[in-house]
DNA sequence: CTGAAAGCGCTTACAG
DNA sequence: CTGAAAGCGCTTACAG
């Protein structure tokens, strides 16, 4: 392991650490070292191989130039292009990320957020799972600077960055109605997510825009935990009443994906007569012989104004929250 | 943000910071304290919302329960599903992972290193690009805990990860031989990396064993800087041939997305004569209508094996590098 | 232009 | 059983 450390570097010199320390930091022309002093500096620095210890620094400074992301699960496609979106812009300000996956489980985000901010993370960006609502009370009352990303709580003002479930959701069942659909069954997870009750109010208001009757029996939930069975479940049930059917909308690229997949495997010519939209897409979609209607979230988008939140908060103290609301774009044009 | 330190719990209760320390971590018995006086820190501790500051902790013990992981792209799904895998088992020894993608960029990953290292990760876990055989050299003359994961060098005795490349390639081509198959097309990646070149060796060797010869006219090279275009460009040169081709076996996951794609775009009936395989698979392959053999490579205990050999490395000095190789699985019963 | 010293918040020999 | 003190490796007022 690395071992020269400021202070060797002096003692070698007969200088001080602080000399040492301004050189190294770039501040030797600010603070009016002489150029001869800076390039020995250097060159000894070089010759020992020395290299700052961050951990010193950050303790001393209190900024550790890294950012904590707390996702549901960073395998799943949708996240871990969001991952890599916020790595890519965190980079640009000189920060690294620090993951953590809650799978909507509100003791595991809690954790996760003591834990990041214990390792003095510089700030948080956050896909907070349903009951984690009191831990962003609390972040906001600590001033600690946090964005939320996905999904957001009506009670607490934050920084968030979302794109527009409800219209999104609208126009998607919008369209199947303008194209003579009826009988528009839907998908959805009951996490109690701000996001997920919103692509169903969309779903709601487009039916009663276009004088359609909401009917619950055409309305399935699924649970994060069960989400493989209760999908496959939702799905056998819809297609009991598959005379009475004829499209199913799922409201992420996930249960989507469960979907389509139990549907193809089991029976597979109900799709000659039932229409499929989603949300969300996943990444193959477009590859499949059946013709599908899904709306694309703006990750890169979404991860770039989430870190973008974060530094201002870091940079200036106090800003006032910011909702920073994007649009989904679609698989094909609609009205 | 938090302020409560040791010191203050020490100063409010008129103990040492010493006796606060103990009883803090735990190591109250061990240090003999009595009952009553553990009970009183740790009721302070609580009351004035005492948490310890990892940093300060791991400047002190050299130990920053982090890890670093550095892959070519987390957002592609083979590494997003290794992350959480890592995730889950660096969490089960009380770790947490800071990451980082390098798209097979040998100066990124180098960068990556040196900051995390600089960060103090106890240990790196990485997917070497290239030209990283430089880095890892040093990493392994510093003694400096780390495994590769998915790639190696055969250069460097190293902890090392990884599938069995060249015999779970053998059995793919192999298998498509047995099916008849004599003129088998193969879309690689040309990034020099090790896992690539053995599943070249295999698709080889099965060619050989069955006494077919190389075409290297059936042999395509993709570069990752311009992977969607050079896919493309290969398969197009690939269709031009088409009579006399009766399989395309891609060597990852992207590939044979992107070739996919495109043959499903621009000349789709060709599937009726061209099988299609792939060392890797993605999501929804077996959603599609096309008929595919693949790979399936063990994410799950990669991930677990690569964190394992990490904490052996951190918790004894010095280990003999050990090389774990797993065995892929398939998408049908093959010879 | 440069240095001595304090301090960030811990842990851990050492001493009693 | 408990405490005073050193030290991890930095940065940064303060002083000259």
């Amino acid at each position: 392991m690395k071992k020269v450390s400021l202070e060797d570097i002096s003692k070698e010199l007969g200088v001080s650490k602080t000399l040492v320390s301004f050189v190294m930091n770039g501040r030797a022309k600010e603070k009016r070292i002489s150029e001869e002093m800076t390039e020995k500096v250097l060159a000894k620095a070089k010759e020992m191989g020395y290299k700052a210890n961050y951990l010193a620094r950050a303790l001393r400074t209190g900024k550790s130039n890294t950012l904590g992301l707390i996702m549901a699960d960073i395998s799943n496609a949708f996240f871990a292009k969001l991952a890599r979106s916020i790595e890519n812009e965190a980079n640009e300000f000189g920060y690294n990320v620090i993951f953590g996956s809650s799978d909507e489980d509100s003791v595991k985000s809690g954790k996760l957020i003591e834990v990041f901010k214990n390792k003095k993370v510089d700030g948080l960006i956050i896909c907070p799972a349903m009951d984690d609502i009191k831990y962003i009370k609390r972040l906001q009352k600590e001033k600690y600077p946090y964005v939320l990303v996905d999904r957001y709580f009506a009670d607490v003002k934050s920084n968030v960055v979302v794109v527009n479930n409800q219209i999104g959701s609208y126009k998607i069942v919008n369209d199947q109605i303008k194209q003579g659909k009826k009988k528009i069954a839907m998908v959805n997870f009951n996490v109690g997510l701000i996001n997920m009750d919103d692509r169903f109010i969309g779903y709601k208001e487009a039916l009663e825009a276009n004088g359609l009757q909401l009917d619950q029996s055409l309305v399935k939930n699924v649970s994060f935990k069960d989400m493989e069975k209760e999908t496959e479940l939702a799905i056998e049930e819809l297609l009991e009443q598959q005379e009475t059917i004829d499209t199913i909308y799922f409201s992420n690229n996930q249960l989507a994906f469960l979907g389509l997949k139990y549907i193809i495997k089991n029976n597979k010519s109900v799709l000659d007569k039932i229409s499929i939209c989603s949300f969300d897409s996943f990444a193959v979609m477009d590859l499949m012989e059946i013709p599908m209607v899904y709306g694309t979230q703006p990750i890169q988008e979404l991860g770039k104004y989430a870190v973008d939140l974060i530094m201002k908060q870091i940079e200036s103290d106090t800003i006032e929250p910011q909702e920073v609301v994007l649009p989904i774009s679609y698989s094909k044009e609609m009205m």
